[in-house]
DNA sequence: AATATTAGATACCGATCGGTATCTTTGTGC
DNA sequence: GCACAAAGATACCGATCGGTATCTAATATT
């Protein structure tokens, strides 16, 4: 017998990663009790019903991802650094597969069909919470005179998220870096147009 | 007794409607027999089984939507306003729903996790189509002087498609046009932006 | 009109689904 | 060391899954 919450947090874990790569639905008990080693009887002792496993699952993909983005963005200094923090993120995310099944985020918002449920909850507010990061970091830069006082923050916000999602998407499925190095290129350039005019000495 | 492809065409529509609203794997052969009125017994006489049935409405999607939207571009005369009509199209995606469930290549492409598979081949076909179709009209707008020498046609190709894709997810997810509708400016004035620099009066 | 062909209905198959009641084992407090 | 509580295993449940063998009925052929 081990300490429960040690069970509980490998559960997950590993739950997580089978949602994220074959899908919540797709996923059945069975798939977690065989890569656990665990049975059901130890699994529902934990969760009530796969529901709630769903959503602990996604809240701890989501919670990791968060963490690491959020650490990339503090330690860039001036806005537009900040938002090439989270292209360059995106980029890794593909190359090093940390994340098995790419982006949580992408993959539990196509998946998700209910009109309301638990698991679209925890999708929206996993959206909701990156907008609003890129949306601050945006106001911060205009409020530092880094970045041009007209832009639209949830604009940028739109723009970023939405491309490097749908590059994802590209490159899952042609398992190629191409389309999302196409993206952040563009992105780049895009940031560059965001910066306040410089005159240079 | 009906004439048989007629019986089958209406399967194919029915089912594909369900595939692309709930997914192909939540979607049950009794999910079908409901929708359609028909018995297990009549579909698998026209299927021989469900991953045909899958491929084939998969397969109607596509092409129903391919015909719409090179219609739109055929009827736009110069490169940058066909590129134009692509971003009106998948505006008018959303609001009006002809279409259940969103972008039929969004959501099989984040649905298959197999590393080979007939429903991920044609996945991977549609989105050639698709990039192939953006980057022809590119490479016509440079040779006619529509657009610059300097673009990359597959970089163009990348960025449409990523943003777009990426702004139905978020829109589907939130049940909001807003972020499409910024993608879509940015859009605009990201082809402005390849035009060739006309100097006016 | 009789026959052959085929679309579709019915009834069933084994496998697997999510979930649970019950039993055994393990660790803990006294 | 013994009682108690909790973790996990076992065995099972009804429902549903994809799929099929067989039968019926409607059309097409001659």
């Amino acid at each position: 017998m081990r300490a429960p919450d040690v069970t509980k947090q490998i559960i997950i874990e590993k739950a997580s990663e089978l949602f994220n790569t074959y899908g919540y639905k797709a996923t059945s008990i069975s798939d977690i009790t065989n890569i656990t080693g665990l049975t059901k009887g130890a699994i529902y002792r934990h969760f009530i019903d796969k529901g709630e496993l769903e959503v602990a699952a996604l809240d701890h993909m989501a919670t990791k991802v968060y963490l690491l983005l959020g650490t990339q963005i503090k330690e860039a200094k001036t806005a537009d650094l900040k938002l090439r923090a989270v292209l360059e993120f995106f980029r890794s995310y593909l190359q090093n597969y940390a994340l098995p099944g790419g982006c949580p985020l992408l993959n539990v918002a196509i998946e998700v069909d209910d009109k309301v449920s638990p698991l679209k909850d925890h999708a929206q507010q996993l959206l909701s919470t990156l907008r609003d990061t890129l949306i601050h970091v945006v106001q911060k830069g205009v409020q530092f005179g880094q970045l041009r006082p007209t832009i639209e923050p949830e604009q940028v916000a739109s723009i970023v998220i939405a491309s490097l999602e749908g590059a994802i998407m590209m490159c899952k499925l042609n398992n190629d870096d191409k389309d999302m190095n196409h993206v952040i290129d563009h992105l780049h350039r895009y940031i560059d147009s965001l910066r306040t005019e410089r005159i240079l000495p």
